[in-house]
DNA sequence: TTTTATAGACAGACAGTCGGTCTAATGAGG
DNA sequence: CCTCATTAGACCGACTGTCTGTCTATAAAA
């Protein structure tokens, strides 16, 4: 009955983060968070000032499993430079299993607060990340800009509201026709030959999914 | 004190337009507008069906007067096709005029579902509409690009998280610094050569205030 | 005994509903 | 041309249920 109070907190976050998804945050009712933990009012606003903290809690847990996975994928000098840049950038798009629950439904039109929250944490803190690995590219000669920082803002703008969205109304025929464009696009904001990141096109189509581990 | 429907429909838009950029979606309580309206709730509710059914079709006036600009200047012809694809994309971003009251208060936080739902709009109506632009300039030999729609899909994408937005935390000279290396990237999408966009650039720093009919 | 965690009653605010009212137009009968 | 009943559309405001956040009391640990 008592507990710790990281312990409860975490229960009460992993309760919320569930509910939230199932129904949104305005959907969720802090009566719903705490009948499921199986606790009173009075312990919920024990640990949590008000609603909206929880949210920025879980905000915070998703920001370091988020921003984690793809500073570890930027660090690993092991993969090719080009690989990298992609494979972190899906590290949040499509499922790389690890982001792939939070994502999924942070993207219910009910979230939008939640969603605006996640989005100004990627649009802060993953073009830094990509940042370094595109300097090692120019340092490698195999890419050229002078703003390669913006180049990776504009990436990752247009994939977490295109790809990442309901935003955009597509169908999965528009959606797959727009990889090409985009790499295409990308090549050309990184100053490479036309085709040289192309052979990565695979990746999107089912390269997210081949080492994801849920749903199995 | 009675009224033709549209009459008041539109009394209670305009408020709720007021208070709404004044204390947010949320902050404003359905009783904020029916006091300032001067009506009883039973009215309220006999006019729109819910609190966010109000907001709809605040968006769907915002919707035909922004994207009813944008098409105005896309399909004034006189205009020199470089020129008018900035100023189609400032007529949201910056500010002239017409929308700018709109768009300045959309971005208050509190604002998160008012903000995704603009977006919405924008992200689907206005790349249509630059993607005609292009195709002109592509046909005059000014541009070169296989995926026209998927470029100005991916610019007015970064413009409105960057620009548009609290989404990027950045002081004023960080601000200034990306429009160079924006209009960079954008030529390097076109497919032009590179400082052909560049005498635009004035046109982000002062030039959307210039023809400014507000505040004055 | 003091601190930490829990409990649950409570207050205040809010969105949306419902039965009923008021008014202006219509139209039939005088 | 007048008058009175009928109707439909606009309006009213009390009421309901729900929700968040607060407060005080209490149990367990340190």
């Amino acid at each position: 009955m008592r507990k710790e109070a990281m312990e409860r907190r975490n229960e009460i976050l992993d309760v919320a983060d569930e509910l939230f998804g199932q129904k949104g945050f305005d959907g969720t009712s802090t009566n719903d968070i705490l009948e499921k933990v199986g606790i009173a009012r009075g312990t919920l606003y024990y640990h949590f000032k008000s609603k909206e903290d929880i949210m920025d809690a879980l905000i915070e847990r998703y920001n370091a499993q988020i921003l984690g996975a793809a500073k570890e994928i930027a660090a690993n000098k092991s993969i090719p430079v080009h690989e990298r840049i992609v494979r972190v950038v899906m590290a949040l798009n499509i499922s790389s299993g690890n982001g792939k629950e939070i994502i999924d439904h942070i993207h219910k039109p009910q979230n939008a607060l939640m969603h605006q929250k996640i989005q100004k944490v990627i649009m802060n803190g993953l073009p830094p990340i990509l940042t370094e690995i595109i300097h090692e590219g120019i340092e490698q000669g195999l890419f050229s800009t002078p703003y390669p920082y913006e180049c990776m803002e504009m990436i990752v703008a247009y994939t977490n509201t295109v790809f990442d969205d309901d935003m955009v109304d597509m169908t999965d025929e528009e959606r797959a026709s727009r990889i090409p464009a985009f790499v295409f696009n990308v090549e050309r904001l990184l100053g490479v030959e036309s085709g040289s990141l192309m052979y990565m096109m695979k990746m999107f189509g089912n390269g997210g999914e081949e080492n994801g581990n849920n749903d199995g």
